[in-house]
This record gives C-alpha cells, structure tokens and sequence, in this order.
DNA sequence: AAGACGAAAGTGGTTGA
DNA sequence: TCAACAACTTTCGTCTT
C-alpha cells in the first residue's frame, strides 16, 4: 500500500500522516487535507447478520452495492441463502422474495436513480469509497423493506449516507449533507432515524474527535493546534464534558481555545461558521472548559509571555 | 468598529407518565 | 399522546480591545 504522495503541495513537508479509516492523507507540517478521496484499506463492509456475511466476504472479483443490480432482481430468495435462515428470517425471506416478484422491476428503476443521486451527492462532499458503499448497502436495504414509500428517494439517500459516515467515523454535519442533497435538515434527519431504527441499525454517538482535523484543515490551523484540540477534548470527555452535547459545537470549542493557547486566535464566529453552530454554544462550552480544566493557567501563560 | 459576552425567548427533539 | 425538559439557536444589548 503505497503512499503515492510524498510531499505535501501546501507546504512541501514529508511528514504526512496515512488515516487509513478516514481515507485521509494529512500534511503534519501545515495540517493541509491532501487527500480526502483514497482508497480505503481496510474492510469496506460490514455485516448485519450471516447471510450478509457470507454475501460480503469474498474471494475472488468485488461486488458491490453501488451498481444497481447488485443484490437485487436476481438473487433474493436463491436457493443458497435460503437454507442459512431459520424462523422469522426465513420468513421474512420468503416474503421479500413475493414481493420483489411482483415490483422488482420497479425497485431496479428506483434503485438506478437513487444510486446515481448517492454518487453524485457522495462525490460532492469527497466522501471514501467505503462509505459510498456503505450508504449503498443501506439504501438498498430500505427499497427492500419499502422504506422509501411516502418519502423523497433524495431524502433516503441522505439519510443512508448520513448513517454510513457515522458509521464509518467520518462524521459529516447535517448542514453538510443538506448543502449537498439539496434536501432540507429534518427531513434528513427524520428519514436517517427512521431507517436506522427499521433497519436495526446500530449507531454510535458520533465521536467529537473525528470532527477536529477537518475543522482544523479548514480553519488553516497549525497541526500543534489540532494536537492540541485532540488533547483538550480528550481532557474534557474524562471530565464528563462531553456526553449529552452536540459534538461539533465540543469539537469547535476545543479548537478555539487551543488555538488561543498556541496564539492562532481566530475569532468564535470564524470557528462557529465552520463548524455549524454559533458562537453562543462556542461561548458556553469553551466557558465549561476553562472552568472544569484549569486551562485558564495556560492561556495566562501565553498572555504573560506575549 | 469588531469581537466577546451574556440574558431572554424560541425551536425541534427526547423522555416519561 | 401530551407535557416537561435539555440542548441549541436567534436576537439583542453591553462591555472590551
């Protein structure tokens, strides 16, 4: 697995640093994003039960979700699977293998459509492969279980690829994926949950940490600030900060106040407008911070010195 | 003049009876 | 199903640089 870049553009430094699960290359000098869009290493699906498993672990050519025939029209309900079911899952197969009869044709239309606008809206927001896949598989599972009916395709769409950067720790906002779709927040928001919860979809809360060197990139902020922010977030996930606030309004507040420590002061609105909050939650979180970590000392520090 | 700060009122979503 | 509730936003006035 070869690192085709070898130095950053911005900067000229060597020192990048490969985020294999991200499928980002950042410059560790200039904290530039080189690359958001590589290929992933490592295991781009991942499996729900065990006839996906058996589905997805291949030797031999890739499958994959993102052509529109894939998985659908042709193979539901094959006798291969079948034998691998027991109980409600075999019923639920025998059902779906009814039902796919009489509206596959349909589903493959809907399908070819939606997996079109998933590409389009994916490469938009530069999102890894794995993910495209990812949000693939889960759209595909919805159309399945007719999910799709009474809602927009756009809005499923975005809500499967909302789940699958989750999913993938590659978080991005809502507002990025409604700048992208062209769809509106709640809707995707309302859609993301609703599928996630039919489909048995298991989501971990989206991990602050994961939202800091794209923030930081876009802030131009220097790599030792971003290792800061991690640090100070870390900190403050010990302290109990963390749990029952938005992440991306913890992520901004951690980059703000790292960057005051290392006098790269940018100002709150700067940070809120990247991040998608206001400057009111900046303020409030970056106030619990100074006050439950003894960070003040720090920037006073930097005050005296300077 | 711009940024930081904080209060107050409003919004959308979750929770628990 | 409804009301209480927490987090976050919007708006606006005041203070600081």
């Amino acid at each position: 697995m070869a690192n085709y870049i070898k130095k950053c553009p911005e900067c000229g430094g060597i020192n990048l640093i490969l985020n294999k699960e991200k499928g980002e290359i950042i410059c560790k000098d200039c904290g530039l994003v080189i690359e958001e869009k590589m290929i992933d290493f490592g295991q781009e699906w991942r499996e729900f039960d065990h006839d996906q498993a058996d589905k997805m672990r291949r030797t031999g050519a890739p499958m994959t979700y993102t052509k529109f025939d894939r998985g659908l029209g042709t193979d539901i309900g094959q006798k291969g699977d079948l034998y691998k079911l027991e109980g409600k899952g075999r019923n639920k197969y025998f059902r779906l293998r009814k039902w796919q009869y009489r509206v596959s044709t349909a589903i493959e239309r809907n399908l070819k459509l939606a997996l079109a606008e998933l590409r389009r809206v994916s490469s938009y927001l530069k999102l890894p492969k794995s993910v495209e896949e990812e949000a693939a598989r889960i759209y595909t599972l919805a159309v399945q279980r007719g999910l799709v009916r009474g809602r927009s395709m756009e809005s499923v769409v975005a809500g499967a690829l909302y789940a699958a950067c989750r999913r993938h720790e590659v978080p991005r906002t809502l507002d990025e994926l409604s700048e992208a779709s062209g769809i509106d927040k709640k809707e995707i928001g309302r859609t993301y949950r609703f599928v996630t919860r039919e489909l048995g979809i298991r989501i971990l809360p989206s991990n602050p940490v994961d939202y800091i060197p794209r923030f930081a990139s876009a802030l131009k902020l220097s790599p030792d600030t971003q290792s800061k922010a991690v640090e100070i977030l870390e900190m403050a996930q010990k302290s109990e900060l963390t749990s029952g606030r938005g992440p991306t309004g913890i992520a901004a507040a951690s980059l703000y106040v790292a960057a005051l420590i290392n006098n790269e002061k940018k100002t709150q609105r700067e940070v809120a407008d990247i991040a998608g909050v206001t400057e009111v939650t900046i303020r409030n979180r970056y106030k619990e911070l100074l006050k439950k970590l003894n960070l003040k000392d720090q920037i006073k520090k930097k005050e005296i010195a300077a």
